[in-house]
DNA sequence: CGGCATCCATGACGATACTG
DNA sequence: CAGTATCGTCATGGATGCCG
């Protein structure tokens, strides 16, 4: 086990432009349908939802719960092991936010989006 | 500033696959010439370091130091405010590391670079 | 030594249509 | 409702060559 660098490990659960917003959702929402996902992240599309999904469920962050019914019913949450990253998003969340303050002090004229 | 998700930002300063190598080299290191980042980190070829070197200095994530000599010579190093990313990429290389052995208690069988 | 310019391969991501 | 399948695009990253 090289230590050189797990941050990657930790940065492949994150990245993929949609993998934290998504987490963000069921952070803070306990239980979410598909649907609901999908309305909740304005501009994902269905692909981009199921696949991430699938690798979040396959890293063992959330959990995917089937209703065998008509119609279907799919529920995602996090799992136990998943709100371990909470802090970690958290974290960087926080200091994304500071990092946009410092911007501004730096570059007072840019307006960074 | 919508709060929803600074998360971004912390990323665009982590992912690209070299940035957080090219910090973790400048954060034990204190000082290092453009040729002995490129020996540190096998793989990269000096497109991409060279891009992400620009890239962090320009977030006031490093600085660069150049003395016109020939042949020429360009030291880089952390900023001051660069170095509160530490926190930050320690926390995830500890996160990252246990996600390992998560994985390996879920899957025995596998072998997980 | 420390770059920049150019060209190229890959895969992440998007748009759209179809299905149980 | 919650997907799968197919196709197209474009940014990221890689290989190579030239330069002060």
């Amino acid at each position: 086990m090289e230590s050189s660098c797990q941050v990657d490990t930790a940065l492949e659960i994150l990245v993929g432009k949609w993998k934290h917003k998504i987490l963000f959702q069921l952070i803070n929402h306990d239980v979410m349908r598909f649907n609901e996902l999908k309305r909740a992240i304005p501009g994902i599309t269905q692909k981009m939802l199921t696949s991430q999904l699938r690798e979040l469920e396959q890293n063992d962050i959330i959990q995917r719960q089937v209703y065998p019914q008509i119609p279907p019913k799919v529920e995602y949450s996090m799992t136990p092991y998943g709100e371990s990253l909470k802090p970690l998003l958290d974290a960087m969340h926080s200091w994304g936010s500071n990092h946009i303050k410092h911007l501004d002090q730096l570059f007072p004229q840019t307006n960074e989006q």
